[in-house]
Formats: C-alpha cells, structure tokens, sequence
DNA sequence: CCTTGACCTTGCCCCATGGGTAAGGTTTAT
DNA sequence: ATAAACCTTACCCATGGGGCAAGGTCAAGG
C-alpha cells in the first residue's frame, strides 16, 4: 500500500506531478482506497523513475508518452526508440546553438563596455540599433 | 497616426504582444483614438525595436524592463548594463552546459543502440535503471 | 469512541512567452 | 450606406511545474 507522497518520495516525481502525468494518460489511473486515496505498487514507482529520468534527459511529455508505450512492449523494435533519441539530440543542438549565438554577441559586447559611471553603453547601442 | 498593426509591421513585434508589453508595463500605455484605437509614434516603434532585439539575445522581460529604463535615463552608468548582460550571459552558460551534459548521455547511449527490428534497447535500458 | 495530526482530495491561481479565436466596435474607402 | 479591413477585450491553449485553500481520510493514542 504506496501512498501518492510515499510514491513522490520513492520515485523522486512530486505527488503534484503524480496527478499531472496521470491526469496527461502518461500513467494509467491509479487504484484508489475507499476514501479515494491513489494506491501505487512496486511498478508503479518503477515507471515514475523512467519518467523522471526521461524528463533529465529532456524528453518533452510527448516524447516521454511515445518511450513508455515502446519501452512497454516487448515486441518494439529498438529502431523507434533511436529515432525518437536522435530527433530530440536534434531538437537540443538546436537549443544549444541558438544559446552559443546569443553568447557569442553577449560576450562581445560586454567586452567593449567599459563597465563605470559612465552613460556611454556600446550594449544600449547595440539594442538600439541591432 | 501609427495604429497597432502598422507598429507591428514597422517593430516586428506582434499585435499582441505589444499589448501584452504595455499591460506588463514594458511600455508606457499608449495613447488612444476617440474610437478606442491604440495610437503610436516614430519613438514607440524604436522602443519595441529594442524589446524585439533585447528578447533576440534571450533577456527575460523583467532584464528588458530594468535594460528599457537604463536606455531612457540619460544620467545611467554603464556598469548597471554591463552588469545585467554578465548575469545573463552566465544564466546562458548554464543553460548550456545542461544542454551539454544531456547531449553527451544521449549521443552515448544512440551511438550504442542498433537501430533495428529487435527490442534491446541501451536508451530504454538506462532511462529505466539510470 | 473520539480527537488530533499527518496526509490526501479537488480546484484554483501563478510563473513566462507567446499563439489562437470569438464577439463586437471603428475606420476608411467606395 | 455598406463592406472590408482593422481594432477592442476577453477568453483558451501549450510547457512543466509551484503553491494555496477548503475539505475529507487515516492511523495512533488517550
């Protein structure tokens, strides 16, 4: 008999997010008590860590939906799982260049400014007039 | 006579987030036809220029409301700007490095998954025991 | 048996940065 | 005068949570 906070503490998920990812049909509508507790098992936390891990990695919701319905049957064929991996790898490098853009110009332009009590601002200059 | 949707095209800010700005006091509220239109000026479309490429470079709107008032005081120092572009350039190296740290498990583990008809999986097997 | 405290329930509001849509009013040109 | 184009406000949506409030449940101890 798990309880939705004994299952937060377990899988390191929030019991707020708990309710989130069943109420999003990540997980299957826990069994409740009859005074309408959420009951959880031994399996249940076990797919709270693999969300929790996903969501480390970055997996969107979607993403996470799509890897535990692959990761649920044993039938899958492991090429789907690389996809789903390879397009979000994709997604982040996507990220991580538009940040790299933004600090490259960042890093400039807090070079050339002085930095003092002074108005003259080539950062303001470069807002203005970018 | 500028209306909303001119300043919009001039700015390359939308409609509604130039409304969202003025409710969110990023710009003074702006004057109004006898009909209830939003009325702008030369000097409103420059400032939503530099709202348009303050949020090009990644600062939040609280960074562009503290940036838009340094821009307008006349008597500002540099330091102040400089001080808030370093903030957020290292709040732009965290994020990164996250990036990074995610993108380094993840080219790891598709790097060791087939690919293929069969179900073993090492991105499945790692999101569950990870 | 009853109380108390810890825990749970649902429902709502909030963050940030927008996109979209609907019902209705204004402006301008024909 | 009327139609098209534009504007207004007020909602809902997404993402991935955090937090609070009012009320119900559970378990332990008196």
């Amino acid at each position: 008999m798990i309880t939705i906070g004994e299952a937060a503490n377990l899988s390191g998920v929030s019991a707020k997010m708990i309710r989130k990812y069943e109420e999003s049909e990540l997980i299957p509508k826990a069994k409740r008590t009859d005074g309408g507790y959420r009951i959880y098992s031994k399996n249940d936390i076990h797919t709270l860590k693999f969300i929790k891990h996903s969501r480390q990695l970055g997996f969107s919701m979607a993403e996470i939906k799509e890897l535990l319905s692959l990761w649920k049957n044993k039938r899958r064929k492991s090429a789907k799982v690389k996809e789903i991996a390879s397009k979000h790898i994709k997604d982040l490098n996507q990220k991580k260049n538009e940040i790299e853009q933004m600090l490259s110009t960042l890093t400039n332009l807090v070079r050339c400014c002085h930095g003092d009590d002074r108005p003259d601002c080539p950062i303001l200059e470069k807002l203005e007039n970018y």
